[in-house]
DNA sequence: GAGTGGTCTAGACCACGCC
DNA sequence: GCGTGGTCTAGACCACTCG
């Protein structure tokens, strides 16, 4: 009897699955079960430490360890540069820069991401392609007062995403999802009707606190999103 | 020096972050690093196999562990009962049933979630309000294969859902995430105007490989799902 | 106060994948 | 082949929290 962390994991789901263990009710402990199923309680321990995380289980010391009520679990919507999801499309990408400048940010802009007043931001806004056809359209502004070699950056070949990454190793993030209607400016180059509904996310990046860039990626119309668990 | 899995982790992310070890970039080995923090391997291990997770690091045995090149990383959106949603923003909860009928599973229905043609169905339409202000539109279709009791469920008082984790006790879902506009009817329910781009979430359900619901659930005008990391 | 999960250690064996 | 991560063990101490 192996008994690996995976499989004492699949046996518990197992359990709750067929009913056995119900929805609010505790399960046994980690000794009582590292001796049932006959190995280290650190294994046991794992395998209910990840059901927990995924929120499957709830756990509490001293009150033990029950199956979640309701299972507050959380979709993973994985995230990769549109480049790769147009390829794993199995699309070609494209890219178009539409427009670029350097100018104060606007109010909006300096409210999202905390900006002084007036502060100076490159703005960029493009397309990205999936075999020629308008895939996201990305709103970008860069804080200059962090990058200032973000005035100099050319975006005419490649978009400013993969130029962020290789300036800013790691960041914090804050992202939204929300309903658009496209504007007529938007619909022009998204190829749509105004008014059309388009699915938009919003990403503003930190680096040690400081505002970094903010990005509204405008999806063309039927876009969806999509995960399992 | 205690050396918890905590520290180590924030410490190896500190470094990537001062920009001491770079994207793409091998970093020291367990072992290594165990005698440098002066801690067991078994805890540097635990430290870089979540920060491998969060998508921050890449590892591979032989090759070894290196700072991945575009962060990999994914947004985790918790999908809470709405009651809970709702309560949370400190608003009131309330509740409406719109219509309810048992009927032959629609076409589209029926592709979605591989059902046979003419499968009969639940299906209830209601409301879930924020302060006696409509706040989402919950389309729901039950499997009376697999649940014939939800053709007698009383729906008159509390949603579906409620109902429906009691009944399952663990499942597969399919999340998509969209954007649409508010045909007519739902705009009157949503007290919208028909037309507005309305954030939508759709949700299919297995149990063991069996369609058991789907439910399409649609957000007041302005609607936003947040999340950071 | 006492029980349960949270974590750490020291040691070990194994499997995957570069070389 | 052989180095690196993946996992397991047996034992220990600790911290939180419920009763």
């Amino acid at each position: 009897m192996p008994a690996t962390y995976r499989e004492i994991k699949a046996d518990i789901l197992g359990r709750i699955t067929r009913g056995e263990w119900r929805p609010g009710s505790a399960i046994p402990g980690e000794a009582e079960l590292a001796a049932a199923y006959g190995s280290a309680r650190a294994t046991v321990n794992r395998a209910m430490r990840e059901l927990a995380e995924e929120g499957i289980l709830e756990r509490r010391r001293k009150a033990g360890t029950r199956v979640r009520l309701s299972p507050l679990r959380e979709a993973r919507f994985a995230i990769p540069p549109v480049r790769e999801e147009i390829e794993a499309r199995g699309a070609a990408y494209g890219y178009a820069l539409i427009e670029s400048a350097v100018l104060p940010a606007p109010d909006w802009l300096c409210a999202r991401l905390g900006l002084p007043a007036g502060a100076r931001v490159r703005h960029v806004a493009c397309l990205h392609l999936a075999d020629g056809a308008p895939y996201q359209h990305e709103d970008r502004w860069i804080s200059l007062a962090l990058l200032p070699q973000a005035a100099a950056a050319d975006f005419s070949a490649s978009g400013p995403t993969e130029w962020l990454i290789a300036q800013i190793p790691f960041s914090e993030v804050e992202i939204a999802i929300a309903a658009a209607a496209a504007d007529p400016a938007l619909a022009a180059r998204l190829g749509c009707a105004p008014g059309e509904a388009l699915l938009v996310i919003e990403r503003a990046t930190r680096w040690n606190g400081a505002a970094v860039t903010f990005v509204r990626l405008a999806h063309r119309p039927g876009h969806r999103m999509t995960t399992r668990y």
